[in-house]
DNA sequence: GACGTATTACGAAAAATCTCGTAATTTATC
DNA sequence: GATAAATTACGAGATTTTTCGTAATACGTC
């Protein structure tokens, strides 16, 4: 039987994406050094190839050593991946899960400032 | 090689648990039909087996048809979920996430205010 | 107690994921 | 141009996830 596809990275493929979110474009090289020595040199180099397949990264071949980028800025992946987990596990309800995530895990006296910037920004462009 | 365990439920175990989080205590039945026919009756059961042995759900054998239950409560496995995709895809900023979920789906007035009261009451706390 | 129905148990197939080894290729160096 | 070093390409093994089919078992009903 098949498996459900879900379309959003896998673990692995988000380590990948992260470094390269962070770092820009990079050779299989530079992020393999920049993850350590957790995973294998090929296990990079093959994960990036699936990647380019599915569209999660491009690939510049002109060099030597091929340059791979992220396909999509990280704010449009992150924003799947919370809509993602608020309808599979917030039956919907983005607000409940921004209220899990700010009851579990404290926030600097800025942050709770930006959020609330933000939430005057919301109201006001409703009304 | 070996695959590295997250220790999340996965896709298909979520569902189930929303299921037994909503309506409580359930047999195999009960849950299957709230599921719709996407999935076949065995297919629902062989999960919850699963997840018995996983400790995901408490399986009371007293009746002849068992009856399931979620071990966690909803909250508990919401804050994980959080938790983990804020370290895997928020590199750790819980208060990016949450400003990606505001900023993304929009949040009726009401909700809006709720989430304004637990900003106080974190500020408040933090004083 | 036999029969039909509902349920659980067992096993397995298909796809996806994660891992890397080995081979082939390209580039630089002598 | 031959040799060495780095990189990519190819393929495959192990595990997990998802899905059921089939068999065994237990319960009611007659």
């Amino acid at each position: 039987m098949a498996r459900k596809h879900t379309g959003r990275p896998t673990d692995a493929e988000l380590a990948l994406l992260s470094v390269l979110w962070e770092h820009g474009p990079s050779t299989v090289r530079a992020v393999h050094d920049r993850l350590g020595d957790g995973v294998g040199y090929t296990t990079v180099l093959k994960t990036l190839q699936i990647m380019t397949e599915k569209g999660l990264v491009i690939r510049d071949e002109s060099a030597r050593a091929h340059v791979y980028a992220a396909a999509q800025a990280r704010e449009e992946t992150q924003g799947r991946l919370v809509v993602d987990l608020v309808d599979r596990a917030f039956a919907g309800s983005a607000s409940k899960l921004v209220m899990n995530a700010l009851s579990g895990q404290r926030a600097s006296r800025a942050e709770l400032d930006a959020i609330r910037r933000l939430l005057d920004d919301l109201e006001e462009d409703e009304s």
